[in-house]
DNA sequence: GCAATTTTTGACCGTTTGGACAAACGTTAA
DNA sequence: TTAACGTTTGTCCAAACGGTCAAAAATTGC
């Protein structure tokens, strides 16, 4: 059952060009939304006409649910790398930086996955019931194992791990709100390494 | 400067057909988004037609903005009612306590701040720069006061209170996937009872 | 060079959407 | 009763949108 769709064969040409879509596509989407976002302004940012770009991707549902399944890996990938054998301490700090880093050099990945799941994940629910529950309960056993340990402070893993998401991202998906109330001075580019520094502190007291 | 723009005078009527008409637009706005939601959505929701609802307000941006700006106050008092004069922890832990609360409460309400923000906060952004700003401003001083006193382990206040707010809304916002991961056991309402636990001990350490 | 194939585009279509409008309906008060 | 005013709706319109199609242009393989 559930067999890979096999995959349709591509010319470079094609790979290019739904790569170029693509990028263009997370442009719009992540600005606009789903329904905000139209064909045209995608085809405008990857220097398209619509019927080429329809020569690529079907629909525009395609193109958003492609998007968003590549995305998810990309987005899963710092929790992946989170290692039973490795030290509590220097685990949990590392996938702070490296949220935190995300939210800094991929806002919008952020914000349109944010979108999605504001809306009730209609796209992508299967996968959060499926793959992510899945990981996040592997690392949550983890996690209850260092605490139980005493090697990191005891509290409910699974919230453990909920905050450091909604913090990281925070970062990224509201940073309009962010700037706003730190203001001209605190509001620069250092407001990340501010952010990591404060995270370590609260998440590893 | 900026006067108060003379609020026009309404009937009995036209104050109540203008509250139910913010029901239905929060009910529709809150899962769609502004653009992905239609006057003629918001007009069934409120059992009207839709040149009916055009006669309460001018259009569907007037609809929304009323709706947003009325919210904001809501949403921020919580953090208003946070007392320099009261015990540190139990003024952030009551603080906590409400922003659950409302997370648990009031999911449109969040989920319809959330989407506002997400699109870079094209209506508010002055809100968040004046009121909002100013508000933060005087709270993390407090914060800070009851910091440098030792009343309140050290960081920085305004991350502080970022957090505090992401990983509140986090349970509302991010609801669909927070049940996803916690399956069918812990999924139920008790979430929020686990979650503000949790979040007490994570702030209040 | 040329035929087959892939890529690109202008023109077009049906539907949805925000919004305008005038006519109808209901209510109130003289 | 009726005039005035507030409320409601059916109808209509122009713009925007997702998507199609046939034909032109570019590319590829021989």
């Amino acid at each position: 059952m559930d067999k890979p769709a096999a995959r349709p064969k591509r010319t470079r040409i094609q790979r290019e060009k739904r790569e170029l879509i693509g990028e263009a596509a997370l442009e719009v989407f992540s600005q606009h939304g789903f329904r905000g976002s139209t064909i045209d302004q995608i085809a405008d940012a990857a220097g398209m006409s619509k019927p080429n770009l329809l020569y690529y991707f079907k629909n525009k549902e395609e193109i958003f649910a492609t998007l968003i399944h590549r995305l998810m890996e990309t987005w899963l990938a710092p929790l992946r790398e989170m290692d039973a054998t490795g030290d509590p301490h220097t685990e949990i700090r590392s996938y702070i930086r490296r949220k935190i880093e995300m939210a800094r050099d991929f806002p919008r990945e952020s914000r349109l996955f944010a979108n999605e799941i504001l809306q009730g994940a209609p796209r992508i629910l299967p996968l959060l019931e499926g793959e992510l529950k899945e990981l996040v309960d592997e690392k949550a056993a983890i996690i209850a194992t260092w605490m139980r340990a005493g090697r990191l402070k005891k509290s409910d893993p699974y919230h453990f791990i909920f905050a450091i998401w909604a913090t990281t991202q925070h970062y990224a998906d509201f940073d309009v709100q962010v700037r706003a109330v730190l203001g001209e001075n605190r509001g620069g580019e250092g407001r990340f390494e501010d952010a990591a520094r404060f995270l370590e502190g609260l998440f590893l007291a």
